[in-house]
RNA sequence: GGGCCCGUGGCCUAGCCCGGAUUAAGGCACCGGCCUUCGGAGCCGGGAAUCGUGGGUUCAAAUCCCACCGGGCCCGCCA
């Protein structure tokens, strides 16, 4: 974050033009860019001078793609990229800058902390845009900063691990040796770690007397363990030693329920098929692009296949399928399989997809609608085909799947089982008229069935974050 | 160098933790059927898999153990 705000102040403090946070994503990538290029110069003049030519080799080819990220931004936004190309250049020292900006944030300086915020608060605005479009809000929004180190609790924290005798002093940084800790106190057991692997060792505190993430980190997890007994912290997979050694230091300060409490629920990236996705290099496909997508193929298919409809539904229905889509997509797979990106496979809309389930729903929505009447009569041992009990059997595992997927934190379990319940209800569809049939307990049984059908399906949507439609 | 995760038909995914009722299950793609009945984003059928390789444990291994190969990730005074 001192990096783009580092990176925006240098531009000029522009009003982002487009999405802010994709504003700001792109002064970031422009920044580290600038940043790197600059650096791996310096370097490779400095290893020629003392003749480390094979050294040097290799860091003209990390340069040689910097400057083809380069010449990639430069097209996206030229003006903007080269104004904070110069004006990174013309700083006699980037990384001072940029440290003096977080030393500010903590110590409070308004300037720097207005800065900050600000850059911040571009980038949640955005956040904020694109999830409340697929239907993600979140109910409390936290200042970091404010609960850890504003407050002093950070430094609370730093004291008491202090006190505990695993933190040692190197070349003016505070480092907790969480291997002797994990040893002392036979953690690796607890925490699932094999004996012989050796727990690196945490920084809590730069030389410059800046905190680092993770040790804010332990001061949040004690907030959050204020209000909660249970924190199931959702990031990336990529973060599981930090995790680790966030629980070891949990428990380094008595606090061994939170230790074992506190469950990291690390998911895979999304891949790009044919390169690397990189916040830093800007080379990324963004949530918005897949939606925007998503949402106009789906609405080629309304179109297609319900051409009717004013275009004011047009448009809805094609939003709610194509984000359907995409959440069914990123839903159905286990959060710990790395997803390779491509448009085909988010955004199949044929069986086992958002759309199949939508389909199903509207389907079932269908007939109830044309029910005139509600069902009466209904004799349930007239139910008596296979599809019909396979739909009842199926119908009454809807509980205990929704709480082994909620045990298990596995909420794919749900889109399989919705998934199973679309298709044996397709079959019994086809096989089984309902509104025709006869005698008429038959008919209503069958409503009935139907109407079941309706409910856990759209209770299944619902909980996948996915539209039910009534039409589509 | 050390550690973790993954490897299932052409492609994607489930099953693996807690070995047996699986003849290894779905989807995509491919091939062939189904438009007189509630919307065909559908239904019915078909071909296609040495479950990465080699050992081991077991009456029994996709599933447990070991080694190797291939891919990803982590080991920062980044977050």
């Amino acid at each position: 974050m001192a990096q783009a705000a580092y990176g925006f102040k240098q531009a000029g403090m522009p009003e982002p033009q487009g999405k802010p946070d994709q504003f700001i994503g792109f002064i970031y990538a422009a920044t580290n860019c600038a940043i790197s290029i600059r650096k791996l110069k310096e370097e490779i003049e400095e290893l020629n001078k003392r003749g480390e030519f094979d050294q040097a080799r290799e860091k003209i080819a990390e340069l040689d793609d910097w400057v083809r990220v380069a010449a990639e931004l430069r097209e996206k936004s030229r003006e903007l990229f080269d104004t904070i190309v110069d004006r990174v250049n013309e700083d006699p020292d980037p990384d001072v800058s940029i440290s003096a900006i977080m030393k500010g944030y903590e110590r409070g300086d308004l300037p720097i902390v207005q800065l900050v915020r600000r850059v911040c608060n571009y980038s949640i605005d955005g956040f904020k845009q694109t999830l409340s479009r697929v239907g993600i809000e979140f109910d409390s929004w936290d200042w970091e900063s404010e609960l850890t180190v504003w407050n002093g609790a950070t430094e609370e924290v730093i004291e008491k691990l202090k006190e505990t005798g695993f933190v040692e002093e190197k070349e003016g940084t505070l480092v907790l040796d969480v291997e002797r800790a994990a040893q002392v106190f036979e953690l690796k057991k607890l925490f699932n770690v094999k004996e012989d692997y050796e727990i690196p060792p945490l920084t809590l505190r730069r030389s410059d007397g800046t905190t680092l993430y993770t040790t804010r980190d332990i001061a949040y997890s004690l907030w959050k363990f204020s209000l909660a007994e249970k924190v199931i912290n959702v990031i990336s997979i990529e973060q599981r030693l930090p995790q680790l050694q966030l629980r070891i230091a949990l428990y380094l300060l008595g606090k061994k329920n939170y230790a074992i409490n506190l469950i990291h629920y690390g998911y895979e990236l999304v891949h790009l098929p044919d390169y690397r996705m990189s916040g830093r290099r800007g080379r990324y496909v963004t949530f918005d692009q897949v939606l925007g997508e998503a949402v106009r193929r789906a609405y080629r298919e309304v179109e297609k296949r319900s051409p009717h409809l004013s275009e004011e539904e047009k448009q809805r229905i094609a939003e709610a399928v194509g984000i359907g889509a995409v959440r069914y997509a990123l839903v159905s797979v286990a959060a710990s399989k790395p997803l390779t990106f491509t448009w085909d496979r988010v955004l199949d809309f044929e069986r086992n997809s958002g759309p199949f389930l939508q389909y199903a729903y509207a389907r079932a929505a269908n007939i109830l609608a044309k029910a005139e009447e509600l069902a009466q009569s209904p004799d349930y041992t007239l139910l008596e085909s296979t599809h019909e009990k396979q739909l009842i059997l199926q119908l009454s595992k809807f509980p205990e799947t929704v709480a082994e997927a909620a045990d298990s934190l596995r909420p794919e379990l749900i889109a399989e089982y919705a998934n199973d319940l679309a298709t044996i209800f397709n079959s019994f569809y086809d096989k089984h008229p309902v509104l025709a049939a006869t005698p008429r307990e038959l008919r209503d049984a069958r409503l009935k069935l139907v109407e079941a059908v309706k409910v856990v399906m759209g209770n299944a949507l619902q909980l996948m974050g996915i539209t039910p439609l009534e039409r589509m």
